[in-house]
DNA sequence: TGTACATCAGTGAACGCGCGTTCACTGATGTAC
DNA sequence: TGTACATCAGTGAACGCGCGTTCACTGATGTAC
């Protein structure tokens, strides 16, 4: 699957650092100027390398987004993880607060600006919908993302002594809709919009207490 | 309010069809390499002007994102009205097939390529939320799509003869969301979630029967 | 533990191209008489 | 209606810079004895 036709070095831990550098430099500046206007030289001067010590790691600029979009994938699991942990360690709370605690714990998964971090997941998803090579990969980070919704859903609803009534699946893929568009209105600034209010809208419209 | 410094030449009829024309082949090339890799040459190229005439017609790149999504805010309530049309036109059908009916002949208010558009937009988007400059403007775009999506619900739902179980600006930003989060299944060519279902469990969801 | 050598990872200079931006110009459009 | 002139809109050449990409190189790291 993911081999490449040229046996490309193998990865030591010098070099996985230098890569890592790299990607979190890279995340700045893609929420910075956006990916196709961000260039090597800025990215590597981020990091503190030479452009140089790009094109030992990366073959351009693609290969590095496809390797944060991989990355992502891999440390998906940790965040679920924290996610539910956190959602348990909350003690009592309404079903609504529960969720949106979870999913916020989920998504904002680094310690880094949460704000560069939604921008440049944004540029990587428009990035991936052009480009035929990407879009699988990020597809399936998305899918692992909707998956350990559902798990959250299906603790967080248990937890809660409530039931969905609508299928699983949808309610996964509604209150991922729901998120976003929320994190969207955060990105504008708007601040006419009770993100909260509207949340808990929708968690009782597709729940019921059993 | 948009009164500039300097005092910007009259706009000629000959000029308003120029800037129109560079405004829908700057449409395609942020689709296709989004805003930030848009040269300023190919959507002059695209348009079938030299770049002389760009510049003649906009300060930079910047000044054309802004000029976009001003006409579109300005063109966005024929759009609405198509939709009410459209809707009252399709007879009888479930109250989620007259919405999905509406708000898609809402969205993709254009003749133009659809995925074009769906980029296109959410590009605007991502350049609007980095430049203070055009978040207000783009707010405004999306509220008064928002507003015009609520009379839009209302009128569907009073045909259907149902009533909403939560607050209308809430099953606006509800609504907005799942089309919004939908179209974006639509740019991965995600094949394993039935839009439709998705749709119609929320909006059975956010309705009772009167 | 120390020395000699090999390999590796990143440096930084160099090349060249694409593109933003400017501007003197020309052909087209409009206007006065 | 025709002619002369003024203004306007877009042309296309020119300039220069930023950046992608390459590559001979050096200092750092690892290994054999």
């Amino acid at each position: 699957m993911s081999q490449t036709t040229e046996a490309d070095p193998p990865i030591t831990a010098r070099r996985a650092q230098t890569r890592d550098r790299l990607m979190i430099a890279a995340r700045a500046v893609f929420a910075e100027r956006g990916i196709p206007g961000a260039s090597v030289e800025e990215i590597c001067e981020a990091a503190g390398f030479t452009r140089g010590a790009f094109y030992s790691n990366f073959a351009d600029k693609s290969a590095l987004a496809l390797a944060m979009i991989e990355h992502r994938a891999a440390t998906q699991y940790a965040a679920a993880q924290r996610a539910v942990d956190t959602m348990k360690a909350a003690g009592d709370r309404t079903p609504e607060q529960l969720l949106a605690i979870a999913l916020s714990a989920f998504e904002l998964s680094g310690s880094e600006e949460p704000r560069d971090t939604l921008l440049a997941d944004r540029e990587l998803l428009l990035y991936a919908a052009r480009d035929p090579e990407l879009r699988a990969p990020y597809l399936a980070f998305v899918n692992e993302c909707m998956d350990q919704v559902a798990e959250l859903i299906v603790d967080a609803v248990a937890h809660a002594g409530l039931r969905l009534t609508v299928p699983i699946d949808h309610a996964v893929q509604l209150l991922a809709a729901a998120h976003d568009h929320l994190q969207v209105l955060d990105l504008l600034e708007d601040t006419g919009t009770d993100r909260t209010a509207v949340f808990s809208s929708l968690v009782s419209a597709i729940t019921r207490s059993v």
